[in-house]
DNA sequence: GCCAATACAATGCGCTTGCATTGTATTGAG
DNA sequence: CTCAATACAATGCAAGCGCATTGTATTGGC
């Protein structure tokens, strides 16, 4: 009976205002009334999509999650699609894509630094954060084990642990990037040093 | 002519407040008002000792930068002057330092956390949180190659390259920590396995 | 055509915020 | 003792906040 209207779309488009501001200003900087701005609406739709303030910012951040996982899984198809199907240039693929080499992929990066700040005081946040579970480790312990294989030198080490390793790296390395202290390029280049250690040096 | 007080304490003080309120409210949580309640003073004091909210906010996270340098030299001192001064333990008491082992270690730790997570939208935070000039990663280069002559393995590696990684991971592995999503214990695990790895399997 | 449900838009309220202002008590120099 | 500088304490204020409320326009079922 109603007007009909895309609620998927609406909420997208308030999430990604969410997300704007928190890069440009933080999450505290965020208020219904900025993203009722920021996405040229009126504030009384934001109040009509979302019930409170908080779980405004919940359901930005629960899509930001799903479009890093969902970017991750992208560039892995990505890879895996091309010439060069190597276990080793698609687990490098992968990898690479925690760093934000493109525009998007930083801004995600970014908004991903500026919600752990809040998730230290706020579990629910968290919680929204977490990791899948241990779901992305098998793979990429996968894609290590291959790229050995590959590279038919022997090396030691549980491919689960350097897997591990390898993402708790590369969240290093992004919090670093984020921050403006390292630059996308020279923390390609630190992690491409790691893989060649964990895969064995030529 | 005035009243004199320790005008050093009273900042400590109030930074400590601003601490406490960070952890557990977050940097948005931090006012004026609340500050002066959680040091158990007047508002007007706060108001007394800082310009603006933004300068008591950047004194008090500066000051947890300090204190979290010295914590590391404190470590390597103390890891130094023991019996056993190999450059091995060492390395490791340095790096374990920063994954939050003692209550201290773990609010500083979830405090730089918080911190950071501001700081993707606050250059003037991020300078201030931005690491030494390479000063620590000559330390810890030093106790890698130190460790290594130690163990009587030859392995292929920079060891500034390799200096770099631990920090980076030992970053990766904080933020899980100070998000819940690993123990200090696991963590520890993690970071040792990798150090097996950077100074040569036994 | 009517009705009820939806999708907003507009406004208002109570509260909190950072900060300015003003008042006051304390001190050491002269 | 006087005086000026310091160290607060107390209060006030405009702005902005989340949220509640109310009004209105649009739609599909009957």
């Amino acid at each position: 009976m109603p007007k009909v209207v895309d609620h998927e779309d609406r909420r997208q488009r308030l999430a990604e205002a969410v997300w704007e501001l928190t890069l440009r200003e933080g999450l505290e900087g965020v208020t219904l009334r900025k993203v009722a701005a920021e996405a040229g609406v009126s504030m009384g739709q934001v109040q009509h999509y979302h019930a409170s303030r908080e779980e405004m910012v919940r359901d930005a951040v629960t899509r930001a999650v799903a479009a890093l996982n969902a970017r991750i899984e992208t560039s892995v198809k990505a890879a895996a699609a091309g010439e060069e199907t190597s276990a080793e240039v698609i687990l490098r693929e992968c990898l690479y894509a925690m760093l934000g080499r493109d525009e998007e992929g930083a801004r995600l990066l970014r908004l991903s630094v500026a919600v752990f700040g809040r998730a230290v005081s706020d579990p629910a946040l968290a919680r929204v954060m977490a990791p899948d579970d241990g779901e992305l480790l098998d793979l990429t312990a996968g894609l290590i084990a291959g790229a050995r294989a590959e590279r038919g030198k022997q090396v030691a080490g549980d491919p689960r642990v350097d897997a591990d390793i390898c993402w708790a790296l590369a969240t290093g390395l992004g919090v670093d990037v984020a921050l403006g202290l390292r630059t996308v390029e020279a923390a390609e280049t630190v992690l491409g040093y790691h893989l060649e250690g964990v895969l064995g040096r030529e």
